[in-house]
RNA sequence: GGAGGGAUGCCCGAGUGGCUAAAGGGGGCGGACUGUAAAUCCGUUGACGGAGUCUACGAUGGUUCGAAUCCAUCUCCCUCCA
């Protein structure tokens, strides 16, 4: 098996749990936050920043990577870690997110999706069994069943349909893929916002022998307490021995409500979206860099950060490199982001090992909630 | 000395009788961003608490029911010819 799970730790009082998930290109320890670099890259952040942040795994994307560079090119480079100069554990997203991100330029059928390519307007069909191929011509170690991220507001009718064909894909992702030593295929957990229709699909999809799961399907939308009660129905029917994973999720409340109910990973864009949009994460919420309030602020994002960031840059600075546009600003600011998210991720699992969880959700909590 | 062109809101700039508190940029201020079609998108930007009133298009005076827009004078700026 390319990747086994080590279950370390699980709290007596919620479902958190901290383990180590072993890979090919190295051991993650869990719950781990996963930067996301769609397109090989994560973006304006060097791999040297990312090693320095203790960066443990990160994303690409199978659509995106398919349509350019081409996973020919990729494979022909020697494999996605050795094109983007990244030697640590790859995952791949299948390019299921892009049936619902892109949904005005695709036509689903029980077959596959028929993609508009957004680069040229090129027809592009990718069926579970192209993700698959294309995932293994990319060369990650963990790579993800293509489904059917299914839009907030679908009703029961269209996810109950979507389901089916997301399981019924899922099976034929698995068959298609050859678990081998190099490369894990995880399944995907969809139903919609139906407590229920989650249940089915838990059960649907891990009776398919996946080395781990995933609940796609949230944070689409949905107000948080809608997302938080599936999430925590969910995420304790899956494998007790196997890595979950929650796609798309990566906002601190969100990342601690997720441990707390049992998940070991999360990706999301946020932390380098902002980033670049001139917002940088802090503790207690987010600050907006482009307010006037930072003009002359000659103090780090926050003082006791220890990330490049803030041992260098002031606010101030930061701002100004917003305000005028300048591309450190994206760099810079989404470092930071990136390593106050691995940093918290690090201490709710410090927590986890120490018997100290629920302790450290409350402290988080009061910060949090009580602005 | 002569001939012509111009002065619009924080800046640039459109507008040449009523639909103009005045297009469009820029700048300023604020907001959004969750398996990335995003270094993106949205809002706001004369004053007074509103549908309302007032103050506004270099200055002053005039024509008109009505003027940023027409006329006169003045002030300043630019171009060309001496």
């Amino acid at each position: 098996m390319a990747i086994t799970y080590e279950l370390l730790k699980e709290c007596p009082h919620t479902h958190a749990r901290a383990g180590i998930l072993h890979t090919p290109h190295g051991d993650i320890e869990t719950p781990i936050f996963m930067p996301v670099g769609t397109k090989a890259t994560v973006k304006a952040v060097l791999p040297e920043s990312l090693k320095e942040m203790n960066a443990q795994i990160i994303l690409a994307n199978t659509y995106h990577l398919h349509l350019r560079p081409g996973e020919d090119i990729v494979k022909k480079a020697g494999g996605l870690h050795k094109f983007m100069n990244w030697d640590g554990p790859i995952l791949t997203d299948s390019g299921g997110f892009q049936v619902f991100s892109l949904g005005k330029i695709n036509t689903i059928t029980d077959d596959g999706v028929e993609f508009r390519s957004h680069i040229d307007g090129s027809r592009r069909f990718i069926s579970p069994e192209k993700s698959i191929q294309i995932q293994n011509d990319l060369g990650a170690d963990i790579i993800m069943a293509f489904d059917e991220c299914v839009p907030y507001g679908a009703d029961r009718e269209y996810t109950e349909r979507s389901l089916k064909v997301t399981v019924d894909w899922a099976k034929r992702c698995h068959a298609y893929h050859k678990q081998t030593q190099t490369q894990a295929l995880f399944g995907i957990i969809q139903g919609g916002m139906f407590p229920d229709l989650r249940s089915q699909a838990v059960e649907q999809t891990c009776a398919i022998d996946f080395p781990g799961y995933s609940i796609g399907g949230l944070s689409v939308g949905e107000p948080k307490e809608i997302m938080y009660e599936l999430l925590d129905h969910t995420a304790p029917l899956m494998p007790r021995n196997k890595p979950r994973y929650l796609m798309g999720v990566g906002s601190f409340d969100a990342l601690m409500q997720g441990v707390s109910s049992g998940i070991d990973m999360f990706d999301c864009v946020m932390q380098t979206r902002m980033g670049r949009n001139g917002t940088a994460l802090v503790r207690s919420g987010r600050i907006n860099l482009k307010n006037a309030c930072y003009k002359e602020d000659f103090t780090p994002i926050e003082s006791d950060c220890d990330c490049y960031v803030c041992r260098n840059y002031t606010k101030a600075y930061l701002r100004h490199l917003v305000i005028s546009q300048e591309i450190l600003a994206a760099t810079l600011i989404s470092i930071h982001n990136l390593h106050a998210t691995l940093r918290f991720i690090r201490e709710i699992r410090n927590a986890i090992l120490m018997d100290n969880f629920l302790d450290f959700k409350l402290n988080f909590e009061k910060l949090w909630y009580n602005k």
